[in-house]
DNA sequence: GATGAATGAGGATTCATTCAT
DNA sequence: TATGAATGAATCCTCATTCAT
């Protein structure tokens, strides 16, 4: 499931660049019913069998983009864990996930959805999990307690940021400032309503 | 892509029930990856010609199943939003959502990312619709305003309570009480933040 | 790799046997290299559908091709074991090794080879081991010996059988009974050497 | 499908030897079906373009493969043929059979099946015709006939000691002396029977 | 109505071979 | 001469759907 050959050359770093891309486009257009090896190498200009020079099967190149698109991400939520203060890093936190999600809204989805499904080895933990811990971590460092209770809301906080952000995407919405103070709200309104910490 | 015909009888009305079942049962033991008509007729203990007597193609069954789901889900938030006080009503709506969840997780999973796809005609409208429109008449029943900036509202809170319960189901949590009284938490924490409202 | 359905009814029994032979004539035809179920299933008058209705994969389709060919010419040898004497036993076995050979010489040579490749489950013996088992029961009950040395010589007796057997086949050899007396001289020249027995 | 260049240089010949050897480790290892030219290419440590550089293409590494296993076998065979006494020659005749397939035992049965369908033009005879010509001349030569029957019994012995030695050889036999014993009683005792000679 | 055999387009993957660098 | 990226025809197999019985 892991690419198949390190691009040695520049031009093979096109042709693996090329592909993801292309991948990336043939789901936005037409979804995973339409998502066939085929048509990704074709998209890509490029031949079916250099396709699988670099990928040993689909799912590689579906994990390859869900990297691609995951990674940035995934450090963005783990610096804004140790951000200076806790309204700052919710903020870059939310800030982070809005322009993730606002770029690619289709494909964010729907990526999110086939995570589940590709076990990305260790290597790459789900995002999930990433942000959830950078949010333990963010409440940790400011007072915001440890422990059991402290997993379980940042896991929600996560959750709710999620939530609305997926559902402000697949809404077409494109105002990221309105949107990251509404999931701003949102998540000081729990954190103040569980008596975690006032904001 | 609708029923191809009504169960006339009480043995079709079993089929269909039968076939609808097992495709449910499928869709949680393989996903997507596993769900084919053959194996759903199988399961059902019916030929695949008979599955094709009662339904004219693959998505009209999951779009049935859809609809078995959704359906008591959407009258039960449609209730909830006729409660006599605003507590009350996300009360309703986070039970009722909660215990839809719980229910199946992994079906309710799979369903509600298949919804986007298949276009139910207005006839049932998609459950994040039912849903928001619930909370909307809720809050306006009770002083919390209308317009956009209420539809909007209602949508987040939709969003906030979809995301928190579905990363709760995928987690496998079972206490539905204390999950709901933390998804009750941030609905009416949003609200406040919001200056919506105060409960 | 098993059949994938028992055929239930009759003309699907007719299929799958349309579908054996074809794989027979293909790889007389044009051998290993131009045998591909495409053009098994064409030459059965089947589509490429049906063909993988009765069998899971393409080894499956060799198998059930092998075991047609394998088993009477099994059964044949088991029953030379228990002839009433040694010489008649020997000339059963070769009768049976002959006749099956020179029916379909490309054939089962073909088979012979792909036999070694295909991990036939305990329930079909190699032939080689059939046949090898069969004369050694022979030879014990006549006396011959038993233990090492006469499970030896049975191999050997069925490596000079088939190898001559094998070798006629390919050459075009059609007169049996000559080629029949060549191997049964064979076969008794080395039992004398050896002095296993003299015949 | 000759091999495309007379290697000039010694690090030509040396490639082209890496190449040859680098094909027999993969039928060894892998049978037919993992044997293609990529991986031949890898294992010799050369690349694609290069092998086909020296061969115009695959069957053509196959024929190479099987002259260089054949030749030495085909020149000691012939050489049997002239050895100063019958017994002698059988002998011989046998001891460079038997070295030969235990040697790499794999490998000669996988090319010994190959050999029928490759056609190496009239300058290499096929193995089978090479060894039967030298049997026929030895007998012929000790006076046991010439004609049809003494074409025949070289035949026929040539075929014994194919099946019995390359069946020892699949069951994983190592010891020379002993097979080689048993294949020359088998071999004597044929000519015993069919009254061709004494021994 | 029910059955299940049959269909064949579609899609993943391999591998012999070429050719630009 | 060597390299290895690129090619695409060939092949295996699946599965939604039809239709004769």
């Amino acid at each position: 499931m892991e690419p198949r050959k390190q691009p040695a050359q520049a031009r093979s770093a096109e042709t693996v660049a090329a592909i993801v891309e292309a991948a990336a486009r043939i789901l936005e257009d037409k979804g995973f019913r339409g998502y066939n090896t085929n048509d990704v190498a074709a998209r890509a200009g490029v031949s079916i069998g250099s396709l699988y020079q670099y990928f040993p099967n689909k799912d590689a190149i579906t994990k390859a983009l869900l990297r691609r698109e995951t990674e940035p991400l995934s450090a963005a939520l783990e610096q804004a864990g140790d951000a200076p203060s806790l309204a700052e890093g919710l903020q870059r936190f939310v800030q982070a996930a809005v322009a993730h999600q606002l770029r690619r809204p289709v494909l964010a989805r729907l990526l999110d959805f086939e995570e589940a499904r590709l076990p990305l080895q260790a290597e790459v933990g789900a995002l999930g999990d990433v942000g959830a811990k950078a949010l333990a971590r963010l409440l940790a460092r400011h007072g915001a307690g440890r422990g059991a209770a402290a997993r379980t809301a940042s896991r929600d906080l996560f959750a709710i940021a999620r939530g609305m952000i997926d559902a402000a995407g697949e809404r077409g919405e494109t105002d990221a400032r309105d949107l990251e103070a509404r999931v701003t709200a949102a998540m000081s309104g729990y954190l103040d309503r569980m008596k975690i910490i006032a904001l």
